[in-house]
DNA sequence: CCATGCGCTGAC
DNA sequence: GTCAGCGCATGG
């Protein structure tokens, strides 16, 4: 049972997009009137499926989401069955889009029971009233090709790649990291590596408008599912160009360098150029051309870096500017190359949704133009007041720039490379460190699993800190309303959420109830803790300025009891259990000062702070209308202010990493010595251990794997002693890519993949918990 | 998608 | 000093 309406969501006519994306299916929205004329293989009724009277219903088509329903007008009739299923006669329609499918889902060549043989939107509902859209336009499908009525080109055979390619739609605005697709082709796909040049641990989310010529860059391409990491590699931007924007991506066309100065699009909106390439059978594809069974194979492909052949329309080679513009040119066949302009223009009357992302063209801000508000915005409560205050500065609500990847955002224990006494001006630097990743809460973890961290800041009065014993109070109970993230006491807490993840940490079976405690609290599991200075108003363990890692603790018991608010709520008591000393004993403030800890500030900020007090000073100057002998002193002030300020603190303790020594255990160096074939790496590594934990980093630098670009997990270490993931050159193998990713050596197609199970044995304990979720 | 939240800041 | 109320990350 096939519906005709599978004909109308594939049908090929402008399908085959330079990404394998169907521009057809965008050309009608949502609600829009089409006229259908059908006509049945056998000049006889169809069969579809229904759901209710008058609404067809997609097919049997695995992935057809389509629902279009019929309006009353038109010839065709629709003897309607209590059988749930009907005749639809040949002859034209008027339906009407209920929903809108993506032509990526669509198996194609599940076409026809009956044939399409025309399609138009209706003109009804146009603004200026003018009949718009397909006047002169009509397609007309015969023998499984589809052509445009006046025209003798033919555009047959067309369908979507396999779908070994996808591009990601960011929702946010301009940051995001760039995932700049490549073609469906892996083997155009590798770009040499440089591996001298590794990306730095904490990836650094690009900001496009930051994003210049000469910079290198992270570039990630699939050759398989989405959902499947594909393959990282570095490359030098050689050109970038902004196409278009609309709040939510940037459309742009990027240049890397590379061996075959590959193209590669991020984000487009409007093909550029398009390309035949000649491989035929090298992808076999099935489109539908009147059976699905026995597809036809397909022999057109279409690549970014084909050389370029002449635009069909104009017969000139390929160019930005058009000296055409404005004539009327025949359709491209996609048999051959077309210039945007000529193929842009051939689209008009269809062109309203971007095959990528959905966004109404309408909704697209060209280059140069302003910002329109975005729906995700719009949304936003800063939309519907009339606040002057821009809430995108300072630190109440700025986003991450930064992301631990070192270890799952489910992470058990100490964050590897963050020593006890860290300390962090602002909650959001925590969540970038991973030490405690939510902005706002005071513990981060999963009802179903246990809490991985928590910040005492005193939110409670009735709570008690000794330092190495504490006790803390649940989350909930607070009346949010009025957009706020902390309140009144309003009702009782539950043991749900982040109360009940804390409670799993406690070593005892859960009782939410009566809540439970520990025989053996140290077998609990590990809490991270950061102390916030806003808690001095109740514990004297609490810092002076910031956020401080305080280091593991466990849950020992935890009860019901009724707080000084008058409302329940959960109450915990958790016990330090950590081998590195505590931020307030001697020997930790020694380590402290050891390792150069002092407060850290993002990025920037302390530079803005001291120019902001400076400014603040010159006002009150003016005001004060008093510019001599009290300004130069004043002046002189600022400038001294400043200096200091010019070299943040943390800066100075910098990564030149004075402190104590990195100490291996007898174990650690036995396998160092062990594992032979990375010696030369171990070398480089170990010189390291003086510096402390930097040694850490520079481990994790070393023995970072050249794919993925993090600390290698199951690593096998090829003949020409590089480590890469096993999944990763698994990966490339299957990609047919026998060469090793880090320097191209032939690793040969029958190449035995074995772990390097010393080297994995010392990475987890250098960096415990770093391979749960790899 | 929605609900939650022991921050943060400019305005008052 | 107090306080309204925002974006963001996270989990469910």
């Amino acid at each position: 049972m096939k519906s005709w309406l599978q004909n109308f969501t594939s049908i090929p006519f402008f399908s085959q997009l330079e990404d394998g994306h169907t521009l057809f299916d965008y050309n009608v929205g949502l609600n829009d009137i089409v006229q259908l004329l059908i006509r049945s293989e056998s000049e006889a009724p169809t069969t579809a499926s229904v759901t209710d009277q008058d609404e067809v219903n997609p097919c049997a088509v695995s992935n057809c989401k389509n629902k279009v329903k019929k309006t009353n007008s038109g010839s065709s009739s629709q003897p309607s069955t209590s059988s749930r299923s009907f005749l639809i006669d040949p002859g034209i329609g008027l339906y009407k889009i209920n929903e809108l499918v993506d032509a990526r889902d669509v198996s194609i060549g599940a076409w026809f029971e009956a044939h399409i043989e025309n399609v138009t939107r209706a003109t009804k509902g146009h603004k200026n009233g003018k009949a718009q859209g397909k006047s002169g336009n009509t397609y007309k499908r015969t023998n499984g090709n589809l052509s445009q009525d006046h025209s003798r080109e033919n555009a047959n055979n067309l369908d979507s790649t396999p779908s070994t390619s996808y591009s990601d739609c960011m929702d946010t605005d301009e940051e995001a990291i760039y995932h700049i697709k490549y073609d469906e082709y892996p083997e155009n796909g590798i770009v040499e590596m440089d591996t001298s040049n590794l990306r730095p641990r904490a990836r650094t989310i690009l900001k496009w408008s930051e994003l210049k010529v000469g910079d290198v860059v992270m570039v990630n391409y699939n050759v398989e599912t989405p959902e499947e990491r594909g393959f990282w590699f570095d490359a030098e931007i050689t050109s970038l160009r902004e196409i278009s924007r609309t709040n939510k991506e940037v459309h742009a066309k990027i240049l890397l360098g590379g061996p075959e100065d590959t193209i590669n699009d991020c984000k487009i909106l409007f093909i550029e150029e398009m390309y035949k390439i000649e491989k035929p059978g090298a992808y076999p594809l099935t489109f539908g051309d009147g059976d699905f069974k026995n597809p036809a194979p397909a022999s057109l492909f279409f690549s970014g870096h084909a050389p370029a052949p002449q635009c069909l329309p104009c017969s000139e080679g390929p160019k930005t500017e058009h000296s055409n513009q404005g004539a009327a040119s025949p359709f491209c066949t996609l048999y051959t190359a077309c210039h945007l302009y000529c193929f842009k223009n051939l689209l008009k009357p269809f062109f309203r949704y971007c095959p990528s992302c959905k966004n109404d063209s309408n909704e697209v801000v060209k280059a140069g133009e302003k910002l329109k508000q975005s729906k995700k915005k719009a949304k936003m409560p800063s939309a519907s007041t009339e606040s002057q205050r821009d809430w995108g500065k300072g630190m109440a609500c700025v986003g991450r720039t930064k992301e631990c990847t070192i270890v799952p955002s489910n992470h058990y224990g100490p964050i590897p490379g963050v020593p006890v006494g860290t300390t962090w001006k602002f909650r959001v630097q925590v969540s970038e460190a991973g030490v405690h990743r939510p902005h706002v809460g005071g513990i981060h973890g999963r009802s179903n699993d246990g809490a991985y961290s928590l910040v005492l800041a005193g939110g409670f009065e009735d709570e008690v800190d000794r330092g190495d014993e504490f006790t803390y109070t649940g989350s909930g109970g607070r009346d949010l309303s009025g957009n706020k993230r902390i309140g009144e006491h309003s009702f009782d807490q539950t043991l749900t959420h982040m109360n009940r993840a804390l409670a799993l940490n406690c070593d005892a079976p859960l009782d939410d109830k009566n809540g439970a405690e520990s025989k053996n609290w140290r077998a609990g599991k590990p809490v991270r803790v950061v102390r916030s200075s806003k808690g001095r108003r109740i514990s004297k363990y609490a810092p002076e300025e910031g956020n401080r890692y305080d280091g593991i603790y466990k849950v020992v018991k935890y009860w019901p009891e009724i707080g000084k608010c008058g409302f329940l709520v959960w109450r915990y008591l958790l016990r330090r259990d950590d081998v590195e000393p505590a931020p307030w004993t001697s020997e930790g403030m020694e380590r402290s000062k050891k390792l150069g800890l002092s407060v850290q500030y993002p990025e920037g900020y302390l530079e803005a702070m001291a120019s902001k007090e400076k400014k603040d000073k010159v006002k009150k100057q003016t005001v004060k209308q008093e510019p001599t002998s009290q300004s130069n002193g004043n002046q002189k002030r600022t400038i001294d202010d400043e200096e200091p300020m010019n070299t943040p603190k943390a800066m100075r303790m910098g990564d030149g990493g004075k402190g104590e020594a990195f100490q291996l255990t007898q174990e650690q160096q036995w396998l160092i010595r062990e594992d032979c074939m990375n010696q030369k790496l171990w070398d480089e590594v170990l010189a390291s251990l003086k510096e402390g934990p930097n040694f850490l980093k520079k481990l994790e630098q070393s023995f970072m794997c050249v794919c993925c670009q993090e600390l290698v997990y199951q690593p096998v270490t090829t003949e020409c002693l590089h480590n890469v993931c096993k999944s990763c050159l698994q990966r490339s193998f299957r990609a047919e890519v026998f060469t090793c990713p880090a320097c191209r050596y032939d690793l040969g197609k029958g190449y035995t993949m074995v772990p390097n199970k010393i080297l994995q044995t010392l990475l987890d304990q250098f960096f415990p918990g770093y391979s749960k979720g790899r």
